[in-house]
DNA sequence: CCCCAAACGGAATATTTATTCATATTCGAT
DNA sequence: ATCGAATATGAATAAATATTCCGTTTGGGG
């Protein structure tokens, strides 16, 4: 019986301090206990079930959703935007939005950030960030060649060129294609100083921008012209690849894909993304499930920013869960 | 349409803080803020609603009663106890046991306690201290004289002996009549040296209990002989009074109803009551509900411990509201 | 009855959180 | 464009809260 006049007690000094927001020390003067004791109560009042904190998710978000991944996939983090309707050009859209509100807020100054550029998502979140007049950004350097079509060479570099402008820092430009014809090219490409330089700058990025690719190419990567064979995509489809990072394949369990065009392609290695401190990756769509599915389980990204109907592709697959931490 | 990826990060934010526990610095340091910035989030949080917190009074207590009589009628503090009916038995047992709790959990080392010692309630509320070993009050002190029915006054003096001894305190008794035969009676019971003594020690006490008595004479004070005459009593209700407190009689409105008799009465009056630091009332049940109204319209009492269907009618009653503070 | 283990409670203290202060930035009005 | 008010930010700091530590008490076994 004295346990409910205790419990009365408790209930009121929670009333006290979480309805009327009085301090601690206030309350134990009130009651004449002392603060120890109020602190005490409150804990109490947790366990004892008197006091319950909801935390409701602004309608809009999925932050239900985003736990599940961060469970699933055992990411430090993720961010599941809304979207009206599953098909790609909206979906980059909000992506992009997304990722531009999230680097603007937790950019870091003297950060070296890296982006790969080709990816459509990535330019619309680059669309969406507002100059930062205090130069944020140390360097801003593109971790992945440019294409063939000097078109899209142009608006890889932009892309660099303009994030470095908004984020206050200096481009870094990798002016070569993102893939050689041979071995030997790229050897040839690579004894250019500015490239040179470029590359060398790979270790000293703090926060990576990535997107992720199909194996199917997408609208930007086939403009760009043939970058690979259709043979050679198939080789590694063969061997399990689902998708890549900046050029990089790995398979459904996020293991690398090992092919002789590793060889050619000039830009980040997966191994290298991995020492990375924070590796955003930028994507969504019907088609990018499975790459992303394998992108996540690499272990390299740390942050994904999708879509609605993509994350929850992603949860719902029955594929074995990977625990990290 | 940003606004909502600032929801999202402060919803993200409430979820680490009251759901996962975490510190602000480690949030912050997860995501690349400042602690001071996770700080304003949850300040922000709260007023966008992302987190609602509620406090649920345990069943069989009644924490928004409490929070009327306290606003209604301008005290610090109320505790409403529950009661399966409205008989004065059951309910004197069950104020006295939650107002045993209440004083143990706040009584100050050194407090000099004064009681009004004909209340049944008191005595139940005596029924139900444990013993403090370390003594905690300094002083008990009988804020009003006895009976004149020998065996009341026994009864008188063994609740206040008993408090005392409960308590740690040393007990000061009255040992005169609550009311003397006359004006001129008073003044020779008034110069014996221990009633002086302990009159001297009402400007001392810092924590009275006191019952609250209705015109109509309960049990006790009616067992106890006759204390006014009938006669009397009838004028003070013609004056409107509606009840006492140590036979100090008050009409609705709380205001001193002044007698001739208040110069007969050996204890502690409404003047003396009202600049003492804590005043506890004891009272409840369906005769004493008038005499309860009035009391809390005085303005001396700081805590009021009753029953619920008290506490109902207190409430239920279109009587002018007294806000105080 | 006495002693010990566990529980309690408060003062002092450590830790965590909120606020202040100094800058930087945005936005709106010229 | 340029200024100024309003807003936002983080470092430093003040304030509030949680915990540690220690003396007391309580409730069992010897």
């Amino acid at each position: 019986m004295s346990r409910l006049n205790e419990l009365r007690m408790i209930a009121r000094v929670a009333q006290m301090y979480h309805v009327e927001n009085q301090r601690q020390a206030d309350i134990a003067k009130h009651l004449r206990i002392s603060q120890a004791t109020v602190s005490r109560m409150l804990k109490r009042a947790q366990e004892e079930e008197i006091v319950r904190t909801t935390v409701v998710s602004p309608s809009g978000t999925y932050a239900e959703i985003e736990t599940g991944l961060r469970q699933k996939f055992g990411i430090a983090e993720a961010i599941v935007v809304e979207c009206s309707e599953d098909r790609d050009g909206p979906i980059m859209a909000r992506i992009g939005e997304a990722a531009a509100h999230f680097l603007e807020a937790t950019l870091q100054p003297g950060e070296v950030i890296g982006v790969s550029s080709w990816s459509e998502t990535i330019l619309k979140m680059v669309d969406n960030i507002h100059p930062m007049k205090s130069g944020k950004a140390k360097q801003v350097v593109q971790t992945l060649g440019g294409m063939g079509d000097p078109t899209v060479q142009i608006h890889a570099n932009q892309l660099t060129t303009r994030l470095a402008k908004l984020t206050g820092g200096e481009a870094h430009l990798l002016s070569a294609p993102g893939v050689a014809q041979s071995r030997e090219a790229k050897l040839v490409l690579l004894s250019d100083t500015y490239v040179r330089e470029t590359i060398e700058l790979f270790s000293k990025v703090t926060l990576a921008i990535v997107g992720i690719g199909a194996m199917e190419p997408s609208s930007m990567l086939s403009r760009s012209g043939n970058v690979f064979t259709s043979r050679e995509i198939a080789e590694v489809k063969d061997a399990g690849g689902v998708g890549d990072m900046s050029l990089r394949f790995f398979n459904a369990d996020g293991q690398p894909v090992k092919t002789p065009m590793d060889d050619r392609v000039i830009g980040m290695s997966l191994e290298e993304l991995s020492t990375i401190d924070r590796v955003i990756a930028l994507a969504g769509g019907q088609s990018k499930t499975a790459a992303i599915r394998g992108a996540l389980r690499t272990g390299v990204i740390d942050l994904l920013v999708t879509d609605k109907f993509t994350a929850d592709r992603l949860l719902a697959s029955d594929a074995p869960i990977t625990t990290r931490e």
